[in-house]
DNA sequence: ACAATTATTTCAAACGTTTGAAATGAGTTT
DNA sequence: AAACTCATTTCAAACGTTTGAAATAATTGT
């Protein structure tokens, strides 16, 4: 059953036996074109099952109503929920999204950037990999004169770019807080890969809990891990090595990694875990599953991220905002309490 | 750093003062282009940074080297795994992916279909929304030549089309007859939505064990939900209202609808909970994290899924298979059994 | 009936590439 | 010096669409 020429606006020209610019005119639904001609163009059309061809209107156009996101995978679930506000309000807007992941490669990073870049995308969306510290390749479309938002993971020390990012110094502040508010004074820390920016944001959200509640800061109760499980136990090693002086409470830079945390103790069935009270970020579904489920749970709204950053792309798209009037937008993190 | 002019051949050309298709020839290292000529051009492209015009050379070649896929969400381990498969394999081979996520509404779908369309896909690849009953908008495209492989959530009762499926079948009846090996009589099957095809094939699985090892099969044992929690309940009331007759093990169609069962057995604390063995498909990675994690799970091989889907579609369409010889692929589950 | 006005359609160029055919240029051979 | 090679470059058309300007057709006023 398959057509052997394509249908274009030259077949249906020809079919309908004037111009091609009268069927494309009449199909765009111009003004000047006859209302009785337009209804047999479309007509026409629907019965050929005409499709316009995308890459010959974007080359016409100089512009592809793509936009690309580029991030590390796909298995976090704070990234495709955060693809759920884009791809929402990109549809809304007439925009389509390619996702690509670069797995935390650099080299596959590049790859993705310079496909999208082929691809003439409108804007890009990314959340940079582990090891992203030179940016040529992200930076070369900005050149072309391709705004760039940068979401969650950012070049930290670059201002020069736009953010969209999780206010994760509050979030982190708010978790401290609401663990200082029920009673407890030996409050650990338990932090990401050291290389991953917004792990000293909320370090600094810590810190600053403590210090305006008067609660004197211990350098025992602070450790980093990156999101390797063995690396992880021994920080909750260090972290918990002194049994007559233990933390009482436990905020972790990650659910994945206080689930970990949590059962290396009670694997060695830890003397005072019932009282230990902890909050990780992510507030993942499968908390409700857990026996001894962290008390709160720092929300990061992954799709307001995604929303804000779409948002934000679309205005220096349309050029509302001046590309190098470089904007930096906070999404707050809301403390979700656990019913007991 | 805007720049204003594009970096096109007719760029580089004039530049080089040398003509647009010896510009062109030469980047394509065609033979006839003198060496020397072509480090020239080389150079300059690099020096200029001239990223090729993939819409222009999409509408000369006719082709996009892209491939489509829609699938329902991207929330769901299943697709993200497969996704893996698809694009690793896809990238191997030069070609890149559209991701389109239809939340399982048909609506959503259809539009998505469209945009897959108009950007001229050189294939698609796609499990079907819960709704998906009639296929128009995916035929269009084998009405375009474009070849379609069906992945998972498939047309069941439609041979005309490709597919690449789990074998469900075999994972439930492998499940099923660990379950009876291990002493089980009174093994429950709790199934998912019916409009999902490979529920019945699940059934089919779970019954053919029990018939091959003569444990007799009882109607009461058999329930089925959707992925609603509340649903899940009744479910299980039914299956387990009989305290003196209840079952001992359980194959549950998804783990989460499993772990909701587990956790509503532990809150009306069932008396015999601890002897019951249970079985769910997916194979979390938050098992580990459970105090009453199932016995095994049904591993899916989700990346297999799609890199059968994806190889499957590029021979069709490199034309090694023709479109009309349609093919089925099915792919083994695994049954994983973890420690105690 | 003829110009003037308005409605409608068509022309033609452009977007950035690719590619077979034709043209050019530099050597060779006679 | 004419004729022939061969290497290299250029021409020109094509892919499917959009759109301002030009052309044509239909309607109105006088």
């Amino acid at each position: 059953m398959t057509n052997n020429t394509p249908v274009t606006l030259k077949f249906l020209a020809e079919k309908l036996k004037m111009s091609v610019s009268t069927v494309s005119k009449a199909l765009n639904n111009y003004p000047t074109i006859n209302e009785y001609t337009k209804k047999r163009v479309q007509e026409m059309a629907r019965e050929l099952h005409f499709t316009p061809n995308k890459s010959a209107i974007n080359l016409k156009e100089k512009k592809s109503r793509i936009i690309g996101i580029i991030l590390p995978n796909l298995l976090d679930h704070f990234f495709t929920r955060s693809i759920y506000g884009v791809e929402q309000f990109a549809t809304q807007n007439g925009y389509n999204v390619i996702i690509s992941q670069s797995h935390d490669d650099l080299e596959k990073e590049i790859q993705s950037a310079n496909m999208l870049l082929r691809s003439r995308v409108d804007g890009l969306i990314v959340a940079i990999s582990k090891h992203t510290q030179d940016f040529a390749h992200l930076d070369q479309f900005e050149n072309m004169g391709i705004p760039v938002v940068y979401y969650t993971r950012n070049p930290s020390f670059n201002l020069s770019c736009h953010k969209v990012l999780g206010n994760t110094f509050q979030g982190c502040y708010k978790a401290t807080q609401f663990l200082i508010n029920r009673g407890h004074k030996k409050i650990a820390y338990l932090g990401g890969p050291k290389m991953i920016n917004f792990t000293h944001d909320r370090f600094n959200g810590y810190i600053n809990a403590l210090k305006d509640n008067g609660v004197p800061f211990s350098a025992d109760l602070v450790a980093y891990t990156d999101f390797d499980k063995e690396n992880t136990i021994s920080a909750i090693q260090n972290l918990f090595d002194n049994p007559q002086n233990t933390p009482t409470a436990l905020v972790a830079f990650k659910e994945p990694i206080l689930f970990d945390a949590i059962k290396y103790l009670r694997s060695i069935n830890h003397p005072n875990l019932d009282q230990i009270e902890c909050i990780g970020f992510g507030n993942t579904s499968f908390i409700s599953y857990l026996d001894s489920p962290p008390i709160a749970s720092v929300e990061e709204n992954p799709e307001s991220v995604g929303e804000n950053a779409i948002k934000l792309l679309l205005q220096l798209i349309n050029r509302e905002i001046d590309m190098e009037n470089y904007q930096k937008v906070m999404v707050d993190c809301k403390l979700i309490v656990h019913e007991a």
